[in-house]
DNA sequence: TGCATATATATGTTTTTCCATATATATTGT
DNA sequence: ACAATATATATGGAAAAACATATATATGCA
């Protein structure tokens, strides 16, 4: 991972959004992301395929859900990097935050996950 | 500082090389900065002058040179950032190093720092 | 004047977005 | 089991927006 390719992904508001979700999530379908940056399914789907092709994240399917998580053979100061930027920017995504939380038909895997206080 | 707009600053060559480089040189010049990249001198002042605006870079004056620097006033997380890449991708900035450290009529107030080993 | 740096305009390139649609899985009714 | 339908995700292609670069020119200091 070259630091300019992991800048890249992160200097685009929806990707950068996703990635943090995800980050403090542990992983996150498309759908529930869908709805926490409250954008379009096709516009989250692009982002997230580009995220994954980068290596920034890896995927799961778990029946007609594809989850992302964020990749853990990422280089220690990518992940550094990701950790440092989750915690001191929690505003960042604290709207997000609250969609997710407040999400009607979540797949019940997570629902656990986001009850619980950050 | 937003994190979005810290990234989007990383997330271009030309940028992300002059940040890592002034971090490690504590200040360089114009004329420095574009003879270590390898480019065009309006190009490196066109990234350094949207990097001051952003509030990564702060400049000084000195005769003629106009000096960038990082600015200490940005927000810790960011500062991780920048030292955590720094460290961890010396071979990014090899042969900008190396170019700095052979450039001929350098300011003389940094030769002494270049010389020293990394 | 000469050197270092900054900026304006025009142009080219990459990135992002949208819409429509395709694929894949799941469910329901027969 | 099979067909029909619904839901989740992915993708092709076109349009729009953002970004970077080159050239030319301007400013500011010695």
């Amino acid at each position: 991972m070259e630091p300019l390719s992991l800048f890249k992904c992160l200097a685009e508001e929806t990707r950068l959004k996703a990635i943090l979700l995800i980050h403090a999530q542990g992983e996150l379908c498309v759908c529930e992301l869908t709805a926490a940056l409250n954008t379009s399914q096709p516009k989250v789907s692009r982002h997230l395929a580009q995220l994954r092709d980068c290596g920034v994240l890896t995927t799961r399917r778990e029946g007609q859900w594809m989850y992302y998580a964020i990749n853990n053979a990422l280089p220690g100061w990518a992940r550094t990097i990701i950790a440092t930027t989750a915690t001191d920017n929690m505003a960042f995504t604290y709207n997000c935050c609250e969609r997710l939380t407040k999400m009607g038909d979540r797949p019940q895997r997570s629902r656990d996950l986001c009850a619980e206080p950050a």
